[in-house]
DNA sequence: AATTTTCATTTGTCAGACAATTAAAAGTCT
DNA sequence: AGACTTTTAATTGTCTGACAAATGAAAATT
């Protein structure tokens, strides 16, 4: 492993890429031990403090551990689903957010992406995650649940829902997509009459999951998508009548 | 903004997550410049080289990007679709390579996802999308390709199929997914016989497209998923072979 | 044999320094 | 006055050298 000092980029972004590549290329292995600071910082010609950056760097994508002490030092890390689950949320949440992503872009893309467990869950489902959904809905209809209570219930709903697909792989990829849409999702009030429809689509779902009648889950879940997108419409249409309303003011003053 | 000097955690670490948060929560917007590093060492009360290592942990995530001289310094990134992609794959490939996820529930994962934009594929795919995969599949039939050569052409083909959805976040996750799985199929040689069934399947996808049928393409999608799962089966099966008719040589000796 | 102490190693943090870069401000020339 | 050049101040990138804190191994002690 060498850097170029005549590339543009800092050494220790060089420095990181060359030790993520050998993890990624396979020639470190999980649980391997790096060189020691004064090691590698000897081995690339810089200085401690930035290999030190470069390890941050490493450390910052869960691909290193470091333990101090004698024997200690950096260690390849095997990234864990929960791991890699956080860091995709980070990420999605700020795509979403930075890039004004249409509400029903990212809608359709959350429900289209729930779907596709669909098969498998009316497959293999457990009691256990149709108790967890049946308890979620009960919850949902409780009159004193705050909004926070409501969607952190719904993301609990959902999540049994394609948990119940036991495809490990699918659950990251979508627990990920259904957590990244949770700040919008957050950004809609609902009402008692909005919440009423849902449960009753929520239930729809839980009844095909019991039956394992993959078609009826996959039209409740299109069913709800679509009521999600209006509902969304509606709230984004006040809320732009209101603020054009302000500015109309403004205006007159 | 404060680091908590009790936590056993690092400064750097505890620093960066401060930042992070401060980013998502929405108080610190895209294009907003921090603190130069040393007014950020004295609002910490840490070094400089302590803030820096913080720094490199949020640039290693893409949430800030530097930039030297006056009036430079840390700035909120703007996350684009390719720079949450190109991190997106390199955590999937890491998750799948460092936790030996099988073949099967990878696979299943990765069609069952594309399936999921088949409704949208039909709907709004464009003449341009429908050219791109003919040229791949004509592509595939050239008797010299190679192996590697393949393997891109296959990725090509189904990238299209996504973009057809027209939808960007299913695009983002897809692609993802997509390209985490390569490594994996890349494990596979695919004979002429192989190859063959392949190309049919893809073509029954894209006469599918062509005439906006929806159920064609889920099914012919998952005739491919099916295939695939046999096609490795056997690879692995015989590898597993080779490997314990090796094992009992050495026993025997 | 069990426990305690010592010790070498390694990461975490700090202070201070200088180089490289960069855009604004000041100066200079036509 | 306007275009060009030089200066300057701010800021990141890197280095040196140092000390603190943690930690497991080895040595010493009971």
């Amino acid at each position: 492993m060498k850097i170029d000092p005549t590339k543009n980029a800092d050494y220790s972004a060089q420095i990181a890429k060359a030790i993520r590549d050998a993890i990624i290329g396979g020639q470190l292995n999980v649980n391997d031990r790096l060189p020691s600071e004064a090691e590698l910082a000897e081995q690339f010609e810089v200085s401690r403090p930035t290999v030190r950056e470069a390890l941050k760097r490493l450390a910052a994508q869960s691909l290193i551990r470091t333990q101090r002490g004698a024997f200690g030092g950096a260690f390849i890390n095997q990234i864990s689903y929960e791991e890699a689950h956080s860091q995709q949320i980070t990420t999605s949440t700020l795509l979403l957010s930075m890039n004004d992503v249409s509400f029903d872009v990212a809608c359709e893309a959350r429900f289209a992406l729930e779907r596709s467990c669909a098969p498998f869950a009316a497959q293999r489902r457990t009691a256990d995650q149709l108790a967890t959904m049946r308890a979620e809905i009960h919850r949902q209809t409780q009159p004193g649940l705050s909004d926070e209570g409501w969607c952190a219930s719904d993301v609990t709903f959902h999540r049994a829902l394609v948990e119940s697909a036991h495809n490990v792989i699918l659950s990251y990829q979508l627990a990920g997509a259904v957590e990244a849409m949770q700040p919008l999702m957050n950004m809609i009030t609902f009402t008692a009459r909005n919440r009423e429809k849902i449960i009753s689509l929520h239930t729809d779902i839980a009844d095909a999951l019991e039956q394992r009648n993959q078609q009826q889950i996959e039209h409740a879940l299109l069913a709800l998508s679509d009521y999600t997108k209006n509902l969304a419409d509606n709230v984004f249409a006040a809320k732009q009548k209101n603020k054009t309303d302000i500015d109309n003011q403004k205006a007159q003053t």
